[in-house]
DNA sequence: GACTGGTGAGTTTTT
DNA sequence: CTCACCAGTC
């Protein structure tokens, strides 16, 4: 036997050697899935299948890369290096920088993010003269966002008798036109969203035969990950591709579908020995992560949703200890409660701050326990939530780089018309606009031809001098890499210098952001140097030319690929630090700890979620999850109070909490009942909960618990203010100048207040003479901006 | 055209 | 609590 099949079961050895025909593996969490994906490619390559014929999607990157991972530790990098590996949007993209001009789109379309989509709905709506409160980028985006992923264009939509019935009882009977005109609008631009990327792949498939039989030829075997999270266009595209050979391997648990709101139906996993003659199916039943505790609960809880596969998941594992059931005060509490708990775990079992995870059902609610365990001295990492390349500062670089590869690229193009401010104002911009509107061409060709609709003097010169500049890039292009370019225009735009003369904090971390963007296209280039090269079709050329690779590591590339990255992306799998994040970024996932905040009611389940049946048991399934990612231990807790825009607001327990088995739940922190009692010793009770003897310890390390309520609001002060120098570090990065603190401290007023748990430092240089909160990350070297606030605040 | 202070609306979940 | 937007002023 080959010694990549060692190891595995007798369920996981079928599914990972049968290597023909339609296969369904139905994988229960924790069944070992990733390996059994992981070993069947090994396995098709052991038999002789080339890497450039298999096709693995994913709905991660991360998953996408933990599988090209694996694969390169089984047969090392070079071999592995030509499979194509990837979420089905990144996959997809790639190819249509290659296809796009088929379907009438530049081969360097922009991409647009959810930010970009709603701009230009935002747009549509103003020119279309409609009611701004009533049709929402987000009602109508999310609206368009369906159709897409049903397969339904702005014809069909019209025609559409559901559809517009929704819409007339919505009052909201303009989203067919707004619909259309989005999609001429994009396509004018130049620019894909996110459901273009499948959409534009089915479009590509299903019109153009010999595009068809030649991906059907090269992906002559089609793997597919969470295949219960697959939505229509997803379903179709899969099924054109595997249409010729059949070699479709799908992996999926129904009862972890969570993306209904992104279009997925489960009905395509259950259906899926319906779609072909000779389906094989496997179940992996057998869990290799949790204890049987933890998945005891895991199976009663998801026994009240009807409608599954049936499975019978068991474990060999050890009982494990009880599940945690812990009810605090206040969500400022519940963070408190987590980080201590995670110190004394660390303490007593040796774990390190990377056994840790902490769910959530929504990203606003990552606030309490960041703070918390700030405050302990805890590293952490926060997934998701804004990422990175949505920050201001960086999609306005990134808009640049993008108008320079797409000068149709108009929503780019609006971002820096004016930014850095040159002149351009809102009257020339609306005027140019119009323009191009009226006479059907671009934003930017009104721009070369601004003379002609009436533009003179100061006005028309800055216009002149701002498209001289953006040709100058674009002449670049062709010789140089997307770093060279990149800084090109970090030198000629005033861009950064702007943001280093902007002396405030937000300035200097914007500052520095640009500068970490700039270090990150440079990364990416140097990486895409050592990479093989592999041209559009994947075809490996013998010796890499020259021109491949330029394009490799050409600006056009650089681009098809950042807007589908998010934070959760970067590489740090090493680092020792406690994660944070959204149950659904950790689908797939696996910690010996995990913690789950808000188990309440109108949080999760989510308030927007409890209407029907099928939403409260995507909540269910959603909770599920949650439980199935933990390995060893896990709480879940919950609070009687938090704060929800400011105001104090009370949940009701979960109703999860009661669909659990008692003998499996240890609730002796859950407390019984809320009474104004709690309230007033809830600090006490709460740290005599700790497991068995252990206040005493915790007392000595934390100090005596505060015998009064403890205000959410903490106006506990740091008995020292960080300085400022340690608060802002910096690299200094060829031709940069280099920011340091002394431009803090020198010029400005500094003034060290006590608020919060941050400083607050009033800076009289600031622009609008605001305060600026600074958190310190104590992990890293990184400063963290969580907020600024007005003046008001020095008075309370 | 640029800048400021005041006002109202927003929190599911993701590529 | 925060942020985007708008109207009024320079």
């Amino acid at each position: 036997m080959q010694d990549y099949l060692i190891g595995l079961n007798e369920k996981q050895y079928i599914a990972a050697t049968h290597i023909n025909g339609p296969l369904m593996i139905v994988a229960g969490a924790g069944s070992g899935k990733t390996k059994v994906l992981t070993t069947r490619i090994a396995h098709l390559m052991a038999n002789g299948v080339d890497a450039f014929n298999i096709l693995a999607l994913t709905f991660t990157n991360k998953a996408a890369a933990e599988m090209r991972e694996r694969i390169e530790k089984m047969l090392g990098g070079n071999e592995a290096r030509n499979l194509y590996i990837g979420t089905f949007h990144s996959v997809f993209a790639r190819i249509l920088r290659a296809e796009a001009p088929r379907l009438g789109y530049p081969s360097n379309f922009s991409i647009y993010d959810s930010d970009d989509s709603k701009s230009v709905i935002k747009t549509i709506v103003k020119e279309m003269d409609l009611d701004e409160k009533h049709y929402k980028p987000n009602v109508v985006l999310s609206r368009i966002s369906q159709a897409k992923n049903a397969l339904i264009g702005p014809l069909e939509y019209a025609e559409d008798y559901y559809l517009q019935q929704e819409d007339i009882r919505a009052n909201r009977t303009a989203i067919t036109n707004i619909y259309k005109a989005y999609t001429a609008r994009c396509f004018k631009n130049g620019a894909m969203d996110f459901d273009d990327l499948l959409l534009k792949m089915y479009e590509l498939l299903h019109t153009f035969p010999e595009v068809l039989l030649k991906f059907q030829h090269k992906f002559r075997y089609v793997l597919i990950d969470e295949y219960q999270d697959t939505n229509p266009v997803q379903y179709q595209i899969t099924k054109l591709l595997a249409a010729a050979h059949e070699n479709i391997c799908v992996v999926g648990d129904d009862a972890q579908s969570i993306y209904s709101f992104r279009g997925a139906t489960i009905e395509n996993i259950l259906l899926f020995k319906k779609d072909y003659d000779d389906v094989k199916i496997v179940k992996l039943e057998q869990n290799y992560r949790s204890t049987k505790s933890i998945l005891n609960v895991a199976n009663t809880i998801i026994q009240n949703n009807k409608n599954q596969i049936p499975k019978d998941l068991w474990t060999d594992n050890a009982d494990g200890e009880k599940i945690n059931l812990v009810r605090t005060l206040t969500d400022n509490d519940e963070g408190k409660y987590v980080a201590t708990t995670i110190q004394e775990q660390k303490l007593r079992n040796h774990f390190y701050n990377k056994d840790f995870a902490i769910l959530y059902r929504t990203n606003a609610q990552s606030r309490a326990f960041e703070e918390n365990l700030r405050r302990a001295g805890i590293a952490y990492k926060i997934y998701g939530g804004l990422s990175f390349y949505q920050r201001k500062e960086i999609k306005d670089f990134v808009a640049y780089l993008r108008v320079i590869s797409n000068t149709r690229d108009e929503e780019a193009l609006k971002r820096i018309i004016n930014y850095p401010i040159r002149g351009i104002g809102k009257t020339t911009t609306e005027k140019l606009l119009t323009a191009s509107n009226e006479g059907g061409f671009t934003f930017w060709e009104s721009l070369t031809r601004a003379q002609e609709f009436g533009l003179k003097g100061h006005t028309l010169e800055v216009i002149q001098n701002f498209i001289t500049m953006m040709r100058y890039f674009q002449s670049l292009l062709k010789e140089n890499n997307a770093y060279e370019v990149a800084m090109q225009v970090g030198k000629h735009t005033n861009l950064v210098k702007e943001l280093f003369s902007d002396k405030s904090t937000e300035g200097l971390a914007r500052y520095e952001n640009i500068q970490e963007l700039l270090n990150s296209i440079k990364e990416w280039v140097d990486q895409q140097e050592n990479l093989a090269q592999i041209d559009e079709d994947g075809t490996l050329l013998e010796n890499t030319d020259t021109e491949t690779a330029k394009n490799a590591m050409s600006l056009g590339t650089y681009l098809q690929q950042i807007t589908l990255l998010t934070d959760a992306d970067k590489n740090e799998e090493d680092s020792d630090v406690v994660k944070l994040m959204t149950i659904h970024a950790a689908k797939g996932l696996e910690f010996p700890i995990i913690f789950v905040g808000g188990l309440e009611e109108s949080i999760f389940p989510s308030g927007m979620s409890i209407n029907t049946r099928e939403e409260l048991e995507e909540e269910r399934r959603l909770f599920y999850v949650a439980i199935t990612r933990a390995k060893q231990k896990l709480w879940l807790t919950y609070a009687n109070t938090r704060y929800r825009f400011g105001n104090l607001v009370q949940n009701d327990p979960s109703r999860f909490i009661e669909e659990m088995p008692e003998s499996f739940i240890n609730r002796s922190s859950a407390g019984n009942s809320f009474n104004a009692n709690n309230y007033s010793n809830g600090f006490q009770q709460r740290n005599s909960n700790f497991g068995n003897n252990t206040s005493e310890a915790i007392e000595r390390k934390y100090g005596p618990p505060p015998t009064k309520k403890v205000n959410t609001r903490p106006s506990a002060l740091p008995s020292q203010p960080p300085s400022i120098a340690k608060v802002i570090e910096h690299t200094p990065q060829p031709d940069f100048t280099p920011s340091d603190t002394s431009n803090l401290v020198e010029g400005d007023k500094v003034e060290h207040l006590k608020f919060g748990f941050g400083t607050v430092i009033k800076m009289e240089g600031a622009a609008h003479n605001r305060i600026a909160t600074v958190h310190f990350n104590l992990n890293g070297e990184k400063k963290i901006m969580l907020n600024y606030a007005k003046l008001r605040i020095l008075e309370s």
